[in-house]
DNA sequence: TCCATGATTGTTGCT
DNA sequence: AGCAACAATCATGGA
């Protein structure tokens, strides 16, 4: 199934020549603030209810791709070292290898969405601490009643129909 | 003892 | 419209 659907667009992504941009992002990691009051994360204030960002497909391959990695390399030991092959493996991936985890961190991000709006609305039931009341936007959610829809279930599957006389890279 | 960092890419959120 | 920070992971190091 390597062949899959060149496309025509699997001509490109050959910017393995670069292993990473010079993004390097330096301290992108997780700000490095020096609040130690924090339990973990470096930052991850104090909310309990506040719902992570979703993974997105990279992450949502990583995950699996973690398992196998580890799977073939026991002695693996720096998360460097999965990160790097993940990210190399992901850009061999094409497109149509990825759908499945852009489907799936797609259906997560939904789900953020809507532990955003209950999230949203915890904060304005308890907006009571005074933090900070420059936050004043708040959404104005709808009070009561929120509970509605919740299993929305739509897998939308995308036929893989394979085109063999597909030209192989 | 215990938190932060490292490395990947993508996505979200704020300005 | 763009930039910055954060999402998981896990051993190791620094304080």
């Amino acid at each position: 199934m390597k062949s899959g659907k060149g496309k025509g667009a699997v001509k490109n992504s050959r910017e393995s020549l670069k292993p990473v941009d010079d993004r390097k992002v330096g301290k992108r990691k997780a700000a490095a603030k020096p609040d130690r009051s924090s339990k973990r994360k470096t930052k991850a204030k104090k909310d309990p209810n506040k719902p992570k960002r979703p993974p997105s497909a990279f992450f949502v391959f990583l995950e699996e791709f973690r398992a196998t990695f580890k799977k073939e390399n026991p002695s693996v030991k720096a998360v460097s070292a999965v990160g790097k092959a993940g990210g190399e493996k992901w850009k061999s991936m094409t497109e149509a290898e990825k759908a499945p985890y852009e489907a799936k961190a797609a259906k997560r991000k939904a789900e953020y969405e809507k532990l955003m709006n209950a999230y949203n609305k915890k904060q304005a039931s308890t907006a009571d601490d005074g933090d900070d009341e420059s936050d004043r936007s708040k959404s104005e959610v709808n009070d009561e009643d929120e509970e509605e829809a919740h299993q929305e279930e739509e897998e939308e599957e995308e036929e893989e129909d394979d085109n063999d006389d597909d030209e192989d890279d």
